[in-house]
DNA sequence: AATGAATGAGCATTCATTCAT
DNA sequence: TATGAATGAATGCTCATTCAT
């Protein structure tokens, strides 16, 4: 070990990997704060409090910083998923209709900010087409987590009308209360 | 009678109103076109054939276009919700099924545009309080036309499941098919 | 003569036509000091001492401030043209040659900045079409001018001969001399 | 021997005349297409295949390219004319005429985009006086190889003229015709 | 009431240039 | 010697907004 501890703000520099993930955080929080229409790359160099050219050299475009921020998004999603369902290997209809129902219930609290921006991210999807692939695997990922536990059909049934409710609890003036919810979700996901 | 009847072509000038809905429909051309990132007071203006101090005069902010074309664009739904259920007094489960579908996936052909303005203008209520109770009578729609054929938890299922069905299909990158899209709607609205 | 002289800096507002001279003239002088590749909007707006605002809004694009300062060069270039043959009605070959030559090392002196800006503008064209018909009114001029003393093909000869003679001392290291002028010119221009 | 004359191919690294070359030549493509504005170090090195850093490495400024590009451009000139004086080493005034024109008419032709680019170096000159020395040699070698044909005078007339001429077809709207560009020739290079 | 001229802030993007490796 | 990552200044252009008419 020769001087490895020395010039620790002289060093710091080259690491890109690290800048972009700085960034793509950047761009996640700047969305959730101002929306998609206010994402520039000037909000976001100053939110990652890096230079506007490091965010123009590493994202040439707009569309490269949504990317990238939709990517992250899944990506934490997926990870979120997989917990969540690892913990719980084994659940009755029932147990998922409530669980489920817990965890729709939280979007509309104070992640509220975060999934609103997840759903800019996923509908900025709807005019770039480039987006896709990875709009396809938020659904997807949603749907075969569902499919631990029920049949295929019913998987994406529950997870499209999931995807609804939340739309409309965020996009309405009031939050579906849990007896909305659950009754929707009892409805598709039990067989009386 | 001094010049009242006179210049029936002529005249026409001074319609208040006609301007205002020209404006409007030529606000939701241009989102259908550009999306609501492109829509401008002097693109509305360019499509409107009016000039650009009639937008602002009538329309002072960006938000007040967005709310008028998501008013015009409810009240057209309403109409057509309307017709829809007036032609079709009575049908059993089966029957909606097969006629949701059949309409579920008209949206995915030439009215894709269109219905990505529809979804653009709903989703924009989730950054603008004012739009939502706009957007609220939105889905209220389709679940009060629902309500005509099953109970209401049914027909919110129902609604809520259509409207994540059609945004995965909007922004992902192939549509489903129609036996998709039938059977998560029989599992939803037929008791097995 | 009711009240014409007061608020004199108030009004002064709306005179468009005053405008667009003075940033016509403004883009010439940019122009004459920094060449074409200095020519900015911004450069122009401070030599003119308008807001940046005004040049963007009378001349959308940089072709445009180019269009027109080369449209005003030229209509100054005839403007000189006419006064100097209505001065000068009768010529003869070797009176021309002198005078012109006269001219000609004008060029190369106090108004050396103004004739390399009225060639940027020339050479424009090259690359933009749409300055080509201006471009040929400037060239035409000269020919037109010098056909009131000779024959045509006598008088383009001299002409663009002048122009190469003009460009050969503004981009090589030394002027020509009166005695070279001259010599080039009288070959053209007289009958041996 | 471990390592060094080996691999003739795979070396080749390493051989910067070679590299020089190659980043002029792609000055000169890319002035030919994007004309002097369009030039960056990043076209030239994307058009030359060469990193970047090469480019800023061999020609610290643009201005150092637009030097390499007009040399190269004036030495393979100076070729040209040498072998096609050698290839005429006697004619008549009126061959001259002739043949002069078939090659000025080219220049409207297919060569087009090199000639205007050609100019375009050449008037570089105007505002830069380091390629002044350069563009000196460009003018000198015509009119040097019109000596072996005529007088001094006549041979630089004629010179002027044809750059003269040659501008007036590339910068406005119509090329000159066959017929044109021969008399103004005949009336320089014969004597009646 | 209605218009469009006028303004200046702001943005995406491009680049020359610097510098660590 | 050679590279490309990194920076920040600069530009054309677009617009919301204001305001005189």
């Amino acid at each position: 070990m020769t001087d490895s501890q020395t010039a620790p703000a002289a060093r710091r520099r080259r690491d890109p990997q690290r800048r972009i993930e700085e960034i793509t955080a950047a761009t996640e929080r700047v969305i959730a704060e101002r929306g998609i229409e206010g994402l520039t790359h000037r909000a976001v160099a100053e939110k990652a409090g890096v230079p506007l050219g490091a965010t123009t050299y590493h994202f040439a475009t707009k569309g490269d910083l949504i990317a990238a921020a939709l990517h992250s998004a899944v990506d934490r999603y997926a990870a979120y998923l997989q917990a969540w369902a690892d913990q719980r290997p084994d659940l009755s209809p029932e147990q998922l209709v409530i669980l489920l129902t817990d965890a729709l219930l939280g979007c509309f609290g104070p992640q509220r900010d975060q999934q609103v921006m997840e759903f800019e991210l996923y509908l900025a999807a709807l005019r770039r087409p480039a987006l896709r692939p990875i709009a396809d695997r938020y659904i997807e990922l949603s749907i075969q987590t569902l499919t631990r536990y029920t049949d295929p059909v019913t998987a994406t049934a529950a997870a499209v009308a999931m995807n609804g409710l939340t739309l409309r609890g965020l996009a309405g003036t009031h939050t579906p209360t849990r007896a909305d919810i659950e009754a929707i979700l009892r409805r598709i996901l039990t067989t009386p």
